[in-house]
RNA sequence: GCGGGUGUGGCGGAACUGGUAGACGCGCCAGACUCAAAAUCUGGUUCUCGCAAGGGAGUGGGGGUUCGAUUCCCUCCACCCGCACCA
């Protein structure tokens, strides 16, 4: 017998698979379909452990899809364009496109080499203008159907490197390669109406059962609905009629309105502007605040501090009472409008901030179980539900009721509406960089902004450009940029900018099933295949490219592209590929590889120092505790990664490579091996007809190889993959005990090889040909597994004493309680524990349990 | 700060709708084979008391519901993730 040799099988299999187009879907649309996708790689040049995760995960779908006879579509593809290539190409003094099309082909052949079940006759990459005309053209429509606009808005402005930073690109407030403070500039820029949508967005989420639920949260969240009310107060001294004579304030709880002990205005909020301020206080605090940074997190965190204004604004409702108005650094602009009204006794924030200016807290809602005149606020505001109190015409009503009539009210009165205010604004899609897709809009000093006439389509990106240098290449570029206006002749300008990259992700799904099509979509092909039906990826893409996506095909609906209005029916998240950190006596990172050992002490091979071991964390190349997935394909084979990563932990949560783990799986993928070869001589030829008489030994193998068969099937359906492997070792064990029953081994052999095949694939595939298969493994049928054997033959009860594990009985039969009650109390342990009492209670679960309490 | 998640042997983890906690793997221990090692095979492995039969404790801590709780409820602790344009 010979040992596995992974390195020459794992080729060959791949080899016949690629011949036979094994993975081709199908162009016959008349069967049930399945799309499985893995989201597409960003090509960075190496395939890392989180690919080697994802695409494993998909893989093992889209084989046991395929097996279940499903018409299987499972696409890869690049996302291509993006800042790391343009800071390669000028690393290298390269071209961005010679950068991403050498990374396309290693990675390529590395996803190769994981024997993965795609068709990759529908490949493409996002930077290919035979991709990117398409998005031209659907921006286009996208105009003409109203859902963009152009606007001024806000960037990170390098006035060193005369360029945009992405966010990530600004450190401490700083650009990353210049050091310069970076400024905020408005610029104009072009705007998805994303917001046009955000009620069926938010609403189609309770559609997506086949999503985790934190992600739908999560997408809750950013979209942010809430109902409150707008509320004017007008300023004492000041014409309420003008623009700067009142402050708009939107709240959710409009109810506390009679709480209300002063109103805050964020720091850029336009009256701020307007206010005198000759000893600078004002624009000093604004410049604090505006320090701070925005990000919600850190707003929150920070210690609430105001600066008084001096103004004063009157209470809508009573005009009597006067309240303050406050510059506030927990007042976000971008939110409602930028201006609140403070109630303390309901609202932590107010609360804080009225505690350290020292300003009133009269509780207006009050716990049903309280008597009003007791209730006091410590330093905890009272958020919960109650009853109105100090507050005129609401007094004694419910929170619900009170809103719905201060809002009546508000409106009656003319100082306020109920409203419906997101926190999800527009997408911004300009990006003022060279590696994206060109914005399809011509300049022109009469005809404004003109969309590129579809025939001149697509609008490619210059190759002779600089990089590195000030601006922008397409703006800095002598000619690019200048064109004649389609309209009208004169003299024009393109538009400079590319598109947000997550554009390019954001339809790639659609364009995978016409991806040759002169078209964006070809209507039938989408209509067969969309939407997804699993898509699998990481869970940082959470929120932005899930939520662009499922904005862009309702975009792509209205313009009639599509005819779907979800991108993905599921959605499974992964978790990261961890891995132990080591650190040398001086505190350097240390990579696994420069280990040695010595003794029972680990050497840094670098730095001669001891080692010590520190948290398990995420592969990053930072704390170089990176382990290549293609070293490990060499080493062991793409079977042994691929079932390694999907032993032990469950896939969506975070799992720790281990070098031990791997060995692990690498001596089952030999011991399969040995155990199915050893078989061969003494199992019958395949399709043999089932016995008539077969031995009480050799059922007992059916029986298990057929709840192996459900067990599996089962974890596969629910993503457990750590359990079908665990039922693969155990059934690997089990099978391994037996020397007979040739026929029954057979079917055993088969089903074991057969089950694991969505696992490891080029293993399966040898040992089925080893069986004696002339067609090959992905081309057969998942097994099935036979009722009548797994019906339960023989069951044990475990017996307990006031739920206390006592002893067990096995019954050979199916058998009453009264029997099970009579064998039970015959255990001497049972009897003891029972004494001369009788139970109060007897409790039988059938199968399962009887329990005696006393 | 707000929102969400996780916590089970030495380690990764299993346990379907409340029903024998620790499947399966790693590691470790013992044995077989071997001149020896590796590989392989067999057995054992939550802690604790006990020679044993058997008992006690035990799923982050505390409390509750129940005949019975890893599972449901309350509360506390620890760690992790998200919170605006980065792929």
């Amino acid at each position: 017998m010979t040992r596995y040799n992974f390195k020459t099988t794992e080729p060959k299999w791949q080899k016949i698979w690629d011949e036979r187009k094994a993975f081709a879907a199908s162009d016959d649309m008349s069967g049930p379909k399945y799309y499985v996708l893995e989201m597409f790689p960003y090509p960075s040049g190496r395939i890392h452990m989180g690919h080697l995760r994802n695409y494993t995960l998909g893989d093992v779908i889209a084989r046991y899809k395929r097996a279940q006879g499903f018409n299987v579509l499972h696409p890869m593809g690049w996302d291509a364009f993006g800042l790391p290539a343009e800071n390669a190409a000028i690393e290298q003094k390269s071209h961005p496109a010679k950068w991403t099309y050498s990374n396309i082909a290693a990675m390529r052949e590395q996803l190769k080499s994981m024997g993965l079940s795609i068709d990759w006759s529908r490949e493409f990459a996002t930077c290919d203008p035979t991709y990117y005309v398409h998005e031209q053209s659907m921006f286009i429509d996208f105009l003409s159907a109203g859902l963009v606009y152009r606007q001024e808005s806000d960037v990170n402005w390098d006035p060193v490197d005369h360029t945009v930073l992405a966010n990530e690109q600004v450190i401490d407030g700083k650009g990353w390669r210049s050091g310069a403070v970076i400024e905020r500039r408005r610029l104009a820029q072009w705007f998805l109406k994303i917001t046009e949508y955000r009620e069926e967005l938010l609403d189609g989420l309770k559609s997506l059962d086949r999503w985790p639920s934190r992600v739908r949260l999560m997408q809750e969240n950013w979209i942010g609905r809430s109902e409150g009310a707008y509320v004017t107060f007008s300023i004492v001294g000041r014409d309420a009629s003008q623009d700067d004579g009142a402050v708009r304030v939107f709240t959710t709880r409009p109810d506390t309105l009679f709480g209300a002990s002063f109103c805050g205005l964020a720091a850029d909020h336009p009256l701020v502007a307007t206010l005198p301020d000759e000893d600078g206080r004002i624009a000093a605090f604004v410049s604090e605040c505006q320090q701070l940074g925005t990000s919600e997190e850190v707003i929150e965190r920070a210690e609430k501090k105001g600066l008084d204004t001096g103004l004063r604004v009157a209470h809508p409702l009573s005009p009597e009472i006067e309240l303050p108005i406050y510059i506030a650094n927990f007042v976000l602009s971008g939110y409602g409008t930028g201006a609140i009204f403070g109630c303390p006794a309901h609202d932590q924030r107010d609360l804080d901030f009225a505690r350290k200016y020292d300003l009133s807290v009269t509780p207006v809602v009050v716990p049903t179980d309280v008597d009003p005149a007791d209730f006091r606020i410590g330093n905890e505001a009272y958020i919960g539900n109650g009853i109105l109190a100090n507050s005129e015409f609401l007094n004694g009503l419910d929170v619900a009721t009170a809103k719905k009539q201060v809002i009546e009210k508000l409106e009656a009165t003319g100082s306020g509406e109920g409203a419906i205010t997101y926190r999800l604004r527009d997408w911004g899609i300009s990006r003022q960089r060279y590696w994206g897709c060109p914005i399809p809009i011509i300049h022109c000093l009469s005809c404004g902004a003109v969309p590129v006439p579809e025939t001149d389509l697509p609008v490619t990106l210059p190759d002779d450009i600089e990089l590195g240098g000030a601006g922008n290449p397409l703006d800095t570029h002598p000619t690019w940029k200048h064109v004649a206006c389609p309209d009208c002749g004169a003299d024009g300008v393109r538009d400079t900018d590319t598109f947000d990259t997550f554009i390019d992700s954001s339809w790639y799904f659609a364009r995978f099933c016409s991806p040759n099509a002169e078209i964006p979509v070809v209507r039938n092909a989408a209509d067969y295949w969309l939407p997804v039906d699993q898509y699998v990826g990481g869970i940082e893409h959470a929120i932005l490219h899930l939520l662009y996506s499922r904005f862009y095909v309702r975009a792509m609906k209205a313009s009639g592209h599509v005819g779907i209005d979800e991108p993905f029916a599921g959605l499974f998240t992964q978790g990261m590929v961890n891995h132990v950190t080591y650190r040398d006596s001086d505190g350097n990172w240390v990579q696994p590889s420069e280990l040695v050992e010595d003794g029972d002490k680990l050497l840094s091979s670098v730095s001669d120092l001891p080692v010590t071991m520190g948290r398990i964390e995420k592969m990053s190349k930072s704390k170089r505790n990176v382990i290549d997935p293609s070293e490990v394909i060499s080493a062991f084979g793409a079977d042994t990664a691929r079932w390694f990563i999907l032993s032990d932990s469950p896939p969506e949560r975070d799992m720790e490579w281990t070098d031990a783990g791997a060995q692990g799986a690498f001596r089952f993928v030999n011991r399969v091996h040995r155990v199915v070869e050893n078989a061969l001589q003494k199992l019958p030829q395949p399709g043999t007809p089932e016995p008539q008489d077969i031995a009480e030994g050799a059922l007992v193998l059916r029986r298990e190889t057929h709840r192996t068969i459900n067990d599996v099937t089962i974890a596969i359906e629910r993503f457990h993959f750590n359990g079908a492997v665990a039922r693969l070792h155990e059934f690997t064990n089990f099978v391994h005990g037996y020397g007979e029953f040739d026929w029954a081994l057979r079917e055993a052999l088969e089903a074991l090889v057969q089950l694991m095949g969505p696992m490891m694939p080029h293993l399966a595939e040898e040992l089925w040909s080893a069986l004696g298969h002339s067609e090959i493994l992905v081309e057969s049928n998942w097994p099935r597994a036979n009722d009548q054997l797994l019906a339960v033959k023989s069951v044990t009860f475990a017996v307990q004493v006031n739920g206390k594990l006592r002893g067990t009985i096995d019954f050979t039969d199916e058998v009453d309680n009264t029997a099970v009650e009579e064998a039970a109390r015959k255990i001497p342990n049972v009897k003891k524990a029972l004494g001369e009492t009788s139970p109060r209670r007897v409790i039988v679960v059938p199968n399962k349990l009887i329990n005696f309490v006393l």
